[in-house]
DNA sequence: GCAAAAGTGTTTTCACTACACCCATGA
DNA sequence: TCATGGGTGTAGTGAAAACACTTTTGC
């Protein structure tokens, strides 16, 4: 059969079918570091095993609908960043069938997802240094998924995601020293990152981990937004 | 149906599979701009329509094998460039049925791909700026490529993939213009492109554009890889 | 000799780096 | 009063940006 045949009739008629998945990475950030959401089979085979959480792909529905379901289903949460990382595909790749699988990525707010939720489904939050085997191929989804976002956070603030309303500085330090596995210099972070000039300071201290206490800061978010579409470097160190 | 379903047996019985396609986005470099290949339907319906090239993916096919195969089958080239975009699954994009394409993205070397290939396939190459209305949700398709490939230049020297074994820098800096839509300032652009230490100059020139000529250059792929593995910022102005 | 493209250097500016001490507070 | 984490400034370095003239040669 030749390619050609693709748009030669409108019914596509004798072409074989596969079975469509998405499977979602979600990371989410408990002020101490960077963690991945992953979730315990039930059901055999594979009783017991890690695994990320996905579903098939219904007639009606576009693999962002897919796996936006997935996720309210899961976390409860909605209108979450959620983006498409790359569609997985080896002909064995699932024991079960043919079944092509998108992997999608999120960062979540830690903060708005319920710890019960996340016991009900028998999830847990796995830091990055910690993950554990995964079913099929989704040790290799979350690899690539841990490099995409070393790569995409040094291109766009990640703050709106991760970070709860209010954080503070030190906080968003440890974030992204979490994601970039690196120290960075207090003094020079700071003044990188006032200099963007989208935080605003609140009156409030966070004393939570310290006698002195930390400011907390907000986003602002008419400012966050220009400095998105004016385009921007976020790399640090 | 809940997602729970996924892995609850191993058989996947009872979902809804649907058609998997690729299309193949191929930019090319004629030494004046980077320009899109397009292919014209021969049959009905959409008829004398522009398109990408495509195929539906067979049952022992992974996504990228598909898109070799048509990269291989239409421009007779392999092991070029060859990238995953995105997948597009709209519900209704494909009024011959139900069809979920992974959309690839390649670059290759104008001068390897025979114009008589090109013409037996009814195929053109367009410039950036004049790409025509195309079939489904192809326009779509492209638009997406061309954004990605303005930041993937940023990140990776993309000359291997463009531009012919010799080269020379005014070339190389029209290529440049030519993804970025905009003027370079010839001076930093040589010394930032010649700083990076990964082009040889030959004692050939190129006069077929000017009465002085201008030097043919060489990559040195081993510098090049290198720098590739030593990670770099090729942005420019 | 002149048109047309190729090739070349210097100065200024700005962002990144390295680096060490004082501050506020609760225990 | 002291231990703990929060907060600050400056000097040096290097890369990017702005900018204009000379060279070569076919016609």
């Amino acid at each position: 059969m030749s390619v050609h045949d693709l748009h030669s009739n409108s019914s596509y008629l004798g072409h074989e079918k596969v079975l469509m998945a998405v499977d979602c990475i979600i990371f989410g950030f408990d002020l101490n570091e960077i963690k991945l959401l992953l979730f315990k089979r039930k059901v055999e085979p594979l009783k017991d095993s890690w695994s990320l959480i996905g579903s098939f792909v219904k007639k009606d529905q576009t693999l962002e609908e897919s796996a936006s379901l997935v996720l309210d289903e899961y976390t409860g949460l909605r209108d979450v960043f959620l983006e498409e990382l790359k569609t997985f595909s080896k002909v064995d790749r699932d024991p079960g069938g043919r079944v092509i699988s998108t992997a999608f990525f999120s960062l979540i707010r830690l903060d708005e997802i319920s710890a019960k939720l996340v016991e009900d489904y028998d999830a847990k939050w796995f830091g990055l240094n910690e993950i554990p085997a995964l079913v099929l191929d989704h040790s290799e989804m979350v690899e690539y998924a841990i490099e995409k976002i070393r790569i995409k956070v040094r291109r766009r603030p990640i703050g709106f995601e991760l970070l709860p309303e209010k954080f503070t500085l030190p906080q968003i330090q440890v974030l992204y020293e979490s994601i970039y596995q690196k120290e960075l210099d207090t003094r020079n972070f700071r003044k990188k990152l006032l200099s963007f000039d989208i935080l605003t300071r609140t009156d409030e201290k966070d004393k939570s981990s310290s006698k002195k206490g930390a400011y907390l800061y907000k986003f602002n978010k008419q400012k966050f937004d220009d400095f998105v579409a004016k385009g921007f470097n976020f790399e640090l160190q």
